[in-house]
DNA sequence: TCTGGGGTCCTAGGACCC
DNA sequence: TCTGGGGTCCTAGGACCC
């Protein structure tokens, strides 16, 4: 991959093919499927979020650009959104919906000629492809989806999956950016720390209490300060994340769901014990519904309890691999004796991890979330 | 402001075994 | 006797992502 006769410098206009990743984003992606089937919608501002209910406990998924000057965004709760915004058009979240949407889009990225496609949610994945101008497969990228599904994407253009994900944050709306080892610290150097993919809030300030602000002393920074900091792992793959490096192959193995859960938040707090088991009875039938789906046996669950107003405990147990929904519902109740009696309850949660099939996602990226 | 729901992965500490 | 060291498994909690 070095420079065939090179002095060290690459062109970055080259025509040399090499590979790329392209990661694609679609903008504004559950509000511009709601105005797809509600032309009326386009320009209001529109807040997407739990059943729809201004006055519900829930938060927002997506606001339109219109609420979003308002100073509503993604994790406000629905009532203040709903505050800030008196006539904003509030809609519930229409999984199903989404998930058409998504699947179109993802059938589109496969068809391009040469993609290897890793889909990370309902609105991004990654592209890898092998050829001399990213930026005009970029392009025929964003007019084939468009073409197809009639939403705007942006996409970023890198030489790992990390600089591909920040470039597309230059890119938006509906446009494109590259980002590689040549421009990586000119572009993010000086930037903080929680810019980069992975770093949040709370690692961004652990990192400052090392002296570590920026992604440029993130990349400089000492390596076994991290490793004492954050652990073998974590520790050099933050340094990596600063230089923008890691992995830059497209991981297209079909995702396989390590376990299924559901929760909820009562409208109003359970106190009954009657009331929280035939709750937990509930999440557990939707939970099993789709751990029969898969077809593999339960080997471990949870149970995730939020005490009124905001303590939440988590009960795990591992369970000797079965499929025997009897077996595993005694299980759940066994994790319920562990619940404080007399308390409040705000939240319930079930979980339940399946087994793996062998070398399902072996040496995948380390990267964490829903991908 | 008063905090959803569905996921993944990492770390620390204790138990247990050799 | 009054003390090792490593490995593995399990539980609980934390952090982050979309």
């Amino acid at each position: 991959m070095e420079g065939v006769g090179g002095c060290g410098q690459t062109d970055p206009m080259s025509d040399e093919t090499r590979a790329w990743v392209l990661h694609v984003d679609l903008d504004q992606f559950i509000a511009a499927v709601e105005v797809l089937r509600r032309p009326e919608l386009a320009g209001l501002p529109l807040i997407v979020g739990g059943r729809g209910e201004p006055g519900e406990r829930a938060v927002v998924s997506t606001a339109s650009y219109e609420a979003r000057a308002f100073g509503v965004g993604s994790g406000m709760p629905l009532r203040l959104a709903a505050r800030k915004v008196p006539d904003a058009v509030i809609l519930p979240v229409d999984r199903e919906a989404y998930e058409a949407a998504s699947d179109e889009v993802t059938a589109t990225l496969r068809a391009h000629p040469g993609a290897v496609v890793q889909v990370l949610g309902w609105d991004e994945a990654f592209v890898g492809l092998s050829v001399a101008d990213p930026e005009a497969s970029a392009r025929a990228l964003q007019a084939e989806v468009l073409e197809r599904t009639r939403l705007h994407c942006s996409v970023g253009i890198g030489d790992t999956l990390v600089r591909a994900k920040v470039a597309t944050g230059f890119g938006k709306p509906a446009g494109m950016f590259r980002l590689t080892a040549d421009t990586w610290l000119d572009v993010m150097g000086a930037r903080p720390t929680i810019d980069l993919w992975g770093v949040g809030k709370k690692v961004s300030a652990r990192l400052a209490g090392l002296g570590v602000e920026t992604v440029a002393q993130l990349a400089d920074a000492d390596p076994a300060a991290l490793v004492a900091e954050f652990g073998p792992k974590m520790g050099p793959w933050y340094r990596q994340l600063g230089q923008g490096g890691g992995t830059a192959v497209v991981d297209d193995t079909p995702w396989v769901a390590r376990g299924h859960s559901r929760e909820t938040t009562y409208p109003v707090d359970l106190g009954e014990r009657a009331a929280i088991l035939a709750a937990v009875d509930d999440l557990f039938d939707a939970v099993w519904a789709d751990v029969t789906g898969e077809g593999r046996p339960v080997v471990g669950l949870t149970l995730k309890v939020r005490y009124a107003p905001f303590t939440t405990k988590v009960f795990t147990k591992k369970i000797p691999a079965t499929s025997d929904r009897a077996e595993v519902a005694a299980r759940v109740r066994d994790l319920v004796d562990r619940m404080e009696p007399d308390r409040a309850v705000r939240l319930l949660g079930v979980r339940a991890e399946m087994t793996m099939p062998e070398d399902a996602r072996e040496g995948h990226t380390p990267t964490r979330g829903g991908w």
